[in-house]
DNA sequence: CACAGCGGGGACCAAATAGTCCAGGAAAAG
DNA sequence: CTTTTCCTGGACTATTTGGTCCCCGCTGTG
């Protein structure tokens, strides 16, 4: 009867500079210890001494350790599609695709095959345990595809690639390259595996390039 | 001084079969449950349950959770391998690798691509907190690497393949692409990243078969 | 049948860990 | 400046979970 309100007014809760970059520093934090120890070894008293942060604060900023959790997979897979943007968005040629394999293997050499991939591992864990996360993770699994295929689709497009590659699969079996080659890494402590499992995808990928001259050999 | 024990008597603890019995059916039941949720989400009090065991029993076969844990590395390991074996050992043929692919997409189909590898998935979770276990693992990777090299070389020396196809590195390629479509197909609840990472790796093979006829293209 | 030692049931304990609460301080809004 | 709301510190609680203990029963052996 008295004021309705009209347009759910969302308790828009205010937000203050501090607040946020303590959410971020919680996060980071997160991020660095579960990255090494994995989500499930790591507790929130963990997390609160690496934020120098304190218990209402964790709770404060999330509802809970699962919310911190898909929180964080948003968070990494934020940055590893930004990063990766990078390295794929300008991708035309096969060369590239070396250059962008070996940024991966050098990067994971510095821990010498430790640890995996941030998102691969992370899939491994939740994804028979939290169904959010794990579609969370699809999805960026998916967008990390697309900016294979994309790139491959304009190797494609500009006759570097033969018409009958098919720009999905290969980014697909690439993908699962690399996080069959971080996972064999990880359990080596040693990065050739993936350079191997690597090579076996560029390798694969090769084979559909165009002739760069004479007829085709069918 | 007194009666100096010559050659450790070992304290020889007697094992009935019943005693053979109980440790089976824990692991048995630490195997199935820590397969779908994982190892770091199970309890002692899951697996407890789930054998219809008690807890001084779990304690009285094995010494904490890190020992059943690595029993179960070793447990798993030797069923995956028994289990390659069967498939592998007598692998001459490229249709024979083929046969391979379709029983282990086949039995992940089963669940929808769910709960990946009971090794690979192991892998992950343990490799960074157990060095133990990682190491095991790392044996049984080499082992089940090694049914499938000593596969390619037996096509090798038969000439199936070529002389310069590496059976190692292939092998290694093709076990990335089966923990990475594993894992993919784990993240979609779908087989099918499996089923193309899979055959991205048999079409690397296939690349070194040798020519059925014909002089070699170049 | 008696005895030694393994196997088993389940209560109990202790530590780890997730989660709550409240008072006080900082920051934004009026 | 005052008020309101957000942010923080840290003590406290509850629950989960790994791990211990004791006593009894079973089984095989002499």
């Amino acid at each position: 009867m008295g004021d309705e309100q009209v347009a759910a007014p969302t308790k828009q809760r205010r937000i203050s500079q501090r607040g946020i970059a303590t959410r971020e520093r919680i996060l980071e934090a997160a991020n660095r210890l579960m990255f090494v120890r994995g989500v499930n070894a790591t507790t929130l008293d963990d997390v609160r001494e690496a934020s120098q942060t304190s218990k209402s604060q964790l709770y404060h900023h999330f509802a809970d350790k699962q919310e911190l959790v898909r929180a964080l997979v948003k968070y990494r897979g934020a940055l590893v599609l930004q990063r990766e943007r990078g390295g794929l968005e300008r991708l035309r040629s096969f060369s590239g695709l070396v250059r962008w394999r070996n940024a991966l293997v050098q990067a994971n050499s510095l821990n010498n095959g430790k640890y995996g991939c941030g998102l691969g591992s992370m899939a491994v864990e939740l994804s028979d345990q939290d169904e959010q996360a794990r579609s969370m993770l699809l999805e960026t699994f998916a967008a990390w595809e697309k900016l294979i295929s994309d790139g491959l689709h304009r190797m494609r497009d500009s006759g570097a690639l033969r018409q009958d590659a098919d720009p999905e699969k290969l980014a697909t079996g690439l993908m699962a390259a690399l996080q069959g080659g971080y996972l064999l890494a990880n359990a080596a402590h040693n990065v050739a595996p993936m350079e191997v499992a690597l090579d076996m995808a560029l390798e694969h990928i090769k084979s559909f390039l165009s002739e760069p001259s004479g007829e085709p050999t069918r």
